[in-house]
Parts: C-alpha cells; sequence; structure tokens
DNA sequence: CTTAAATTTAAGAAAATCTTAAGAAATTTA
DNA sequence: TAAATTTCTTAAGATTTTCTTAAATTTAAG
C-alpha cells in the first residue's frame, strides 16, 4: 500500500457509474486541495481501497455490478474510513437505510457543490485526529497500566473505576498517552491542546495538571501515572 | 417443512397477482443466486410460508381474494422473517400503513430491479446474522437499562411505559442509541440528525434535548439516560 | 542553605449548558 | 382553504461547570 500521497495531500475516492460526475466531483475536491481517486462500480472501489490509502469515499448507492449499499458493508469489513453516500432518491427510508449500514453521511443529487465540500471537510475533520496519521480508527483505545482512555465514550478508567474528566483535562491526558514515556514541557503541551501560543501559560496547564492528579493518581503528591520531570516537563510512562 | 433447499440457496417468495410481475423479479432475485417460490394471491403465500423454509417475502398489497395488507398481518402471526411491500401507490399513507402493519421496506412500481435487489439484500443483511439460523429474525430494538426503542413499530418506552417522541425526537434517541456509550458533539448530532452542515445549530439541538429529557427522564435536571459530557457532547450509556 | 521549579489553594472570570417562552413553520383537521 | 394543532427554531437570561489567575507553600538540585 502507498502511504505516500503527492505533497501530503489527503486521498478521496468517488465511485459513480456516470463518468460526469464522478469528474465533477473530482474538479471540486481537487481545487479543495484533495487527491481523488475514481471509480466507476463497486470492484473497482474495493480495488483501489485496498491499494491506496484512501481516507474518505463518496460512493453513490445506485450501481450496476457491486451495488453501492453492498460495497459500503464489504469496505466497513476492511476499513473504518469515512463513507458518504451519494444517491439520486431522497425519501427519509433510505437515509436511514444508508446510514444503519454504516455510512456516516448521505447526500442527494442533485447537490450543491459547496455542501458537498463542506461534507466532506466535516467528515474528515471528524475521523482525522492528530495522533491518527492513517486515518483509519483503530481500537480506540489508549493505556498505560491501570489509566485507560476510550477515546469514543470519551471516558477514563483507572483500574476500571470511571473517572471524570473535563475537556481540557482529557485532552492533555490523551495527548501524554498517546506519546507514552516522552517529556511534555508545560509550554509545549499548552501550545498543542489550546492550539495558540503559550505566553506565560505554564501555571495555567500546572493547575491543570494538579487537578487531573487528584482524579487519577490515589495519591497525587506521589504521582504513579502522571509524573514530573524536573526542569523540563511532565510525561505518563509507557508501559 | 423442508428445511433443506437446493445447494444452501436462501428462499425468497414473491407475492403478486400479476403473473408478468411475479416472474420478472424472479428473474432477477434467481439471477442473484435465490430460490425464489411464487404466489399469486395471500392465501397461496399463506400455504406456501407454512410448508416451506422462506427466508424473505416480496408481496402486493393490492392484491384479489386475500389482500396483502391483511396477508402481511397475518405472516407476522406466524413468521417472524423480513417483509418488502410492492405496490403502485406511492402515496405516503400507504407507506406508512405498510410499515406499522409489520413490513420493513416498501418499494413502489415500476421499480428498478437493481433497487429491489438491492433492498432485498439489505433485509437480509439485516436478519440473517450468524447464530440466527432460523431466518427468525432477532428482536428489533435498542435498548438501555429501562430506554427501549422498538425499530419496527417506531415506539420508545421507559420501563415499559410508551412514551411519545416526534419524529426528531426519535431520530436523535435512535442515533445515540446505536452506538451507545459513544458521545456525540452536538454538531454532529445535528449534521447526521437533520443531514445538512450544522451552522449554529447547537442550540437546536440542545432544546430538543431538554425536550427529549422531559420525556423519557425521571428528573430531566439529573438525567439517567440521556447524558451530558461537558465540553463535548452528549451520549446515552451502553448497559 | 539558597534558589529555582513545582505544587497547592482559593476566588473571580469565562465558558458551556440549561431553561423558558414566544413566534415561525409544518402538519393535521374541519 | 382556513383554522387548529403540533412541532421546530430562535433568543435571552439563569445556572452550572470549568478555567485562569495569583499568591502562599513545598520540594529538589546545586
Amino acid at each position: 500500500m502507498d502511504n505516500l500521497n503527492e505533497a501530503g495531500k489527503l486521498s478521496i475516492l468517488v465511485v459513480d457509474d456516470d463518468k460526469e460526475i464522478v469528474n465533477a466531483i473530482s474538479i471540486y475536491l481537487e481545487n479543495e486541495g484533495y487527491r481523488v481517486y475514481k471509480a466507476y462500480d463497486g470492484f473497482q472501489a474495493l480495488d483501489i481501497i485496498t491499494s491506496h490509502d484512501i481516507k474518505l469515499i463518496l460512493i453513490d448507492i445506485m450501481m450496476p455490478r457491486l451495488d453501492g449499499l453492498s460495497a459500503v458493508v464489504k469496505i466497513r469489513e476492511q476499513k473504518n474510513i469515512p463513507i458518504i453516500i451519494l444517491s439520486a432518491k431522497s425519501e427519509d427510508s433510505d437515509k436511514i437505510l444508508g446510514l444503519s449500514i454504516g455510512a456516516d453521511d448521505y447526500v442527494t443529487k442533485p447537490f450543491n457543490p459547496m455542501e458537498l465540500v463542506a461534507r466532506v471537510k466535516s467528515q474528515l475533520r471528524r475521523y482525522l485526529t492528530l495522533g491518527d496519521v492513517n486515518g483509519t480508527r483503530k481500537a480506540n483505545v489508549l493505556k498505560s497500566g491501570g489509566l485507560c482512555f476510550d477515546l469514543d465514550s470519551r471516558t477514563v478508567t483507572v483500574d476500571g473505576e470511571p473517572v471524570k474528566l473535563t475537556a481540557t483535562e482529557m485532552k492533555i491526558v490523551e495527548l501524554l498517552l498517546r506519546h507514552p514515556g516522552r517529556v511534555f514541557p508545560a509550554e509545549e503541551i499548552y501550545e498543542r491542546v489550546w492550539q495558540e501560543p503559550a505566553y506565560n501559560a505554564e501555571n495555567t496547564v500546572m493547575v491543570h495538571i494538579r487537578r487531573i492528579r487528584e482524579k487519577i493518581e490515589i495519591n497525587p503528591r506521589e504521582p504513579k501515572y502522571l509524573k514530573v520531570v524536573w526542569g523540563i516537563g511532565y510525561k505518563i510512562e509507557k508501559i
């Protein structure tokens, strides 16, 4: 599988038996800076997703040979990437059918190109998190010893006991757990979690660290998980 | 009852008073590898399903002698297999009637053969799970504790007591129940339920959440089912 | 022992959610 | 078609939770 895509572009696969539609969609997506792959039936689609690093799929559900709904199911068996269904039908029952089968969104033809792009971005935003370079959502738990972070339910447990962290606290724990053993200066934690330049923000980070410890450590004064490295920063050990 | 069908093929019963339609459908289904039984009115249909191991029924609701809707009701009393209604009528009232009476899907004539096949496959996929050898479906309900959503009748009950939700409210509950434990940001709820990009829509979602809680929670201020995760979104617990 | 770094605490500020209500929109009924 | 009903959206204020700030305290390294 080629994981190297030109200039770091995200790859999108467009599947429809109508070549004109595929081309039209491709132009809009390429304009937005995506690399577009094209397929004209379900089998071609399956071929491409097994040989290329596709991040998102746009697929028509009414296609010859392997119909779209079946293809969606097969794709889901292989990869966990966002799937947006294209369809001429607009009835509610179809919407529900598509979504319950494992698609993430549903667009009816004729569609507004800008809306389509908006939905593509929305889906990619949802699936592509920083630490998740492959775009494939793996088993969604991060661990270090008894500390466990379930990314789907956004639940943190210590030795199986659920612990209630705030959103910011969770982001800090997530960052440290995604790079176990690595030491992060408070300044870097701030910049990565708050997504803005750190200016006199160390204290803020420290107070958060304190509160996280209060929740996940048995004795916050002798932390077992969230450790300090004097003069450098904080880390959670690789276990 | 013969449970042995040739070469392990799945048996489908097609019921319509128009023989041409029955034959046309049969060809498409046989092409897809199904064993097809034919009936030209409701009584014949009932005969066949009691003597053969039918996995799915396609039935017209406008038929002489025993009309289709009545047949559907009687079939449901006997067997719990997927039923797809065929009809020349496309009015909404019929759709609702057909589905509420226990049918699983609805196709209006004239129909696209590929679409019909797709729906047949979709229904079989939904009902024939590995552990479910008899072709009798699993209870089609989503649950979390005392909260229960019956997908067939689209009815919600709390501790057995029926609760009257609006269509939108039901879609929200369905989404959360289909992914128990997972936290959905208000924005994502909007996009998945309304099927359009969320723009300043969080408030709308919140008000709906509030009204759902009013209906399903004993004390809406301390929700037992529909919980908030501060800074992230809403969820219904996996129980 | 001194100093810089890290911890702890508490209170006010900020942000997110909740609640309510009124009017708009959609649906049903007459 | 109009009236009545139900459902949805919008907005604004109340409430709750979370975040930031700052100052006092403790800890580790040299």
